[in-house]
DNA sequence: ATATAGATAGACCGATCGATATAATTCATC
DNA sequence: GATGAATTATATCGATCGGTCTATCTATAT
């Protein structure tokens, strides 16, 4: 277990802030003094705030993929039991009081909000994120039986963004939930009735 | 037909500006100089840029859901169609080109998002949209015969920032039609059948 | 012990931020 | 035509922005 570099430091505490303030009103010298960093070594690492920017996007595409694999896989066992997990995963990320992350949204729609230039770096970095997002979801569909895993993945990929966005204007705390019923009612629809495995979709 | 204030002048421009570039990215000259206005004319009608952003957002609010109530009008005839038709009106939203505001995403989610404090003034002002337009939906829903109007109009909502989330970051064209079918699909579980109007709900 | 690389603190840069002060100007109303 | 409120342009404020520079310090490796 090496100390964490001064180089993560600074990408934790620009992720961190970033999530919580957003990436304009996050000022370069905030994070140096979060990361207890010396200004130049932020300018050594990254050469502007925008590759920070990109670097912090960048690991937290991972970290969140990683955690939602991770939990994913401690909680069901069903194929099809996997893609309502999903659910029960973001409704654990809503209420978790002191946990891990808290909760401030998605950073990722945030960043996209934010550089609306869909050319933008940041854009298409956050736009990136979402396509792997996508390909996860897909990959759990398609071990699912799914007749068109990509397009069950894309409904899905709504939902969660659409439970996101309600917890994270309204503080509708219990958004997940909505969306998973909405996605078992999905899932019914495109995989067959519930219990059963059967293959057969009209 | 009188000439816009130069009030209106100054909330139209940075309604605009807000919209496209985010709320901490904006400067106030730069408001002041798109609404071709003197420095002390916006701080003599609103005290601060807090509260500029705060009237932007009500009337955000208002226009947003004038316009939506008016397209849903245009479209649809029968209830629950209605219910329908505010994906089209998404789906022509998110595609128009040049048409009357371009699409950047949900300026309230985005407002959200910058002041994340959910006891922030902008922060209430995007959440309280919010509320006002599920109000709407849930008209719409009671008019269509649903058994929980307020729960459907949820469901509804959800989808639809989900659609707008898929647009605004990956692009996704198509994200409304995609929220569309799926409401299709929540409407026929929630109101019976397709063109009948049968109320029974097992 | 010395050379080298990285990190440090802090001064500094021009630009812009939100906000204020002032004085000249416009313009409708009486 | 004079009055008074609203709007104008401009100068200014202190603070902060992203970014650069320098000089000092601290390791590690030779």
């Amino acid at each position: 277990m090496s100390v964490p570099s001064k180089r993560d430091q600074l990408i934790e505490a620009a992720l961190r802030l970033f999530g919580r303030d957003g990436y304009h009103a996050t000022g370069i010298d905030r994070i140096r003094a979060e990361a207890g960093v010396a200004r130049m070594t932020l300018y050594n690492q990254f050469g502007s705030k925008e590759e920070l920017i990109i670097a912090a996007l960048r690991r937290g595409d991972t970290e969140f993929r990683s955690w939602l694999r991770d939990a994913v896989d401690a909680r069901a066992l069903a194929p099809r039991q996997r893609l309502l997990a999903l659910f029960d995963v973001l409704d654990a990320w809503f209420k978790a009081e002191a946990t891990a992350p808290p909760f401030f949204g998605c950073t990722f729609i945030n960043a996209a909000a934010e550089f609306s230039d869909p050319g933008d770096p940041v854009h298409r970095q956050a736009a990136d994120h979402k396509a792997k997002l996508c390909g996860y979801v897909t990959e759990l569909a398609t071990a699912a039986g799914a007749d068109e895993p990509d397009s069950l993945a894309r409904d899905l990929l709504l939902l969660m963004d659409g439970a996101i966005v309600g917890a994270q204007v309204t503080g509708d705390r219990d958004a997940a939930l909505r969306a998973r019923a909405l996605a078992a009612a999905i899932l019914e629809r495109r995989l067959g009735a519930e219990p059963a495995e059967s293959v057969d979709v009209t």
